[in-house]
RNA sequence: GGCGCCGUACCCAAGAGGUAAGGGAGAGGUCUGCAAAACCUUUAUACAGCGGUUCGAUUCCGCUCGGCGCCUCCA
């Protein structure tokens, strides 16, 4: 057990990480809403959060990771007055709201299996626990949290004693409504709506009946509920973009301990915006990417992964095709010496045989994951090392693959690819090498280079080696 | 109006009160018929600007300039 060093976003500070029991791990990540595809933005936080997860499992703890699916509940408006974004997007493409929550929840983790984001250990959908949010909202109720007003069941903020402590907000400090309209049924302005009953929605899908009338709940309680569900009244890591701090973990902060009496969550862990030139991306200023378009542009989705490793998780990572294009290099470039590797090294030394010098670099790529997952330092001490003349092939390999458990690109299978080709264009090339050999030997370097041109314009570039001709795909 | 972050070489990006990781790109070299690949070497007297604290600051403090985020749905 190795220890680990997190910035806790309650307190603003690195503080050392203590789980509430032994060698396990209660982690809940705020999943997506399944309104329409994540964005390569939304993305960089799954992959901040799977490295937390890898990084706490090769430290040796048992990680129970929970994951929200929010198909209700979430207003696209401004305010607490917005049409629920599922109901929104189902309206929009003529689908039923399970259509729509079933294809972009699909197309969610098949972005994600596509970075070699582990699945979390759990996947919950909101709609599948409104019977368990209504529960827990009626426990804040009876705990004096709550009013009715205007047709909405309101969480009282002014009865909760340090509400905003995450955030550093201080109430009267803030100027509430200076660009939305406040809810006219809201007694302060930071309250929130626990539970929904909207007329106007009578006919759709998506309504509950409850103690305070058929609705839907609001969005912020179904993390709260779900989590205590998997996790537990109190638990280890709340994680989540930094977008969230103020809203909706503080409100979830709220409500949860509202509900229990006690403390929620030990540990709090935000990441950073990626940023373009004109600032983050986001679905309505029209930047937005996908990883479906980063593929249709040529790069791997690794390639977006690795561009993601290249910066801390808490500052914000500023996107560029430059920016992509260098991930890209490098990675291939990585993957390269892994390839070069095994065919040097066989099989990977045994870890627990390696000698000093490999154990020190591990050692160091472990303390700058310890030190709040510092990924841009242990990527560094994974080239240093991989650069190491003193190093044997076998440790190595035997290394690289060890932190690539964290890293997750995908080395431990990383192969030539030209194995993919076909035999019949294998044999078509192996021809054109044999008569450049030809041409070579007769010193007709003419054509030599010719047929070295051609080969290249297709894709495949020829190096020649002491022990003879090899080829390779450029791209 | 409040809260907060950032400004490091051509680009991305770490970092530490005592003299700047790593990657990409570039340059030179070895090798090669020439290339490619690989390997070697090389690329910030200095970390936006101006003050202050200090034996010493780029790292701490203040101000200025510039960029960004949150306070409102949002990763």
């Amino acid at each position: 057990m190795h220890d680990v060093y997190f910035f806790n976003t309650m307190g603003r500070s690195i503080q050392r990480f203590e789980p509430l029991h032994d060698h396990t791990v209660g982690f809940y990540g705020c999943g997506p809403t399944v309104y329409n595809f994540a964005h390569i933005g939304n993305l960089r936080t799954y992959v901040f959060e799977d490295i937390l997860v890898r990084t706490l499992r090769r430290f040796g703890y048992d990680v129970t990771h929970v994951m929200n699916i929010t198909d209700v509940g979430h207003l696209s408006g401004d305010d607490d007055t917005g049409e629920d974004k599922m109901l929104k997007s189902a309206r929009e493409r003529g689908k039923s709201v399970l259509e729509i929550a079933r294809f972009y929840t699909d197309a969610f983790f098949k972005d994600t299996e596509r970075l070699n984001i582990n699945r979390p250990t759990i996947v919950c959908k909101a709609t599948e626990h409104i019977q368990d949010m209504i529960d827990l909202i009626r426990r804040i109720e009876a705990n004096g949290y709550t009013y009715f007003a205007g047709g909405n069941l309101y969480f009282d903020v002014s009865k909760f004693g340090h509400y905003g402590e995450l955030a550093g907000l201080q109430l009267d400090q803030l100027k509430a409504g200076a660009r939305v309209e406040v809810d006219p049924h809201k007694r302060n302005p930071f309250d929130f709506v626990l539970w929904f009953t909207k007329s106007k929605f009578e006919n759709q899908a998506l309504l509950w009946d409850s103690p305070w009338g058929k609705g839907y709940p609001g969005w912020h309680i179904e993390c709260s509920t779900m989590s205590m569900k998997y996790l537990g009244e109190q638990f280890d890591i709340h994680a989540g973009g930094v977008d969230h701090i103020a809203v909706h973990h503080t409100n979830e902060i709220a409500q949860s301990e509202a509900a229990t009496g006690h403390k929620w969550v030990n540990y709090w862990m935000h990441a950073e915006f990626l940023v373009l030139d004109k600032g983050k991306m986001s679905k309505s200023s029209g930047s937005f990417l996908t990883l479906q378009t980063l593929v249709e542009e040529g790069y791997d989705p690794l390639d977006y992964r690795y561009f993601c490793l290249g910066g801390h998780y808490r500052s914000q990572l500023s996107f560029s095709w430059e920016g992509l294009d260098q991930a890209r290099s490098a990675r291939l470039s990585l993957v390269d010496r892994v390839i070069a590797l095994k065919e040097r090294a066989g099989t990977p030394a045994p870890l627990p045989r390696l000698g000093e010098r490999p154990m020190r670099y591990r050692e160091a790529f472990d303390e700058a994951l310890a030190d709040d997952l510092a990924m841009p330092r242990a990527l560094a001490q994974a080239w240093t090392m991989l650069k190491d003349p003193e190093m044997t092939p076998a440790e190595t390999l035997a290394l690289v693959l060890d932190m690539d458990d964290v890293l997750g690109l995908g080395l431990a299978g990383a192969e030539r690819r030209e194995t993919s080709v076909d035999a019949e264009t294998v044999r078509w090339i192996e021809e054109k090498i044999q008569k450049r050999a030809d041409a070579k030997k007769a010193r007709d370097f003419a054509t030599a280079d010719a047929i070295r041109n051609e080969l290249k314009t297709r894709g495949i570039q020829l190096e020649d080696r002491p022990d003879g001709t090899v080829w390779r795909l450029t791209e």
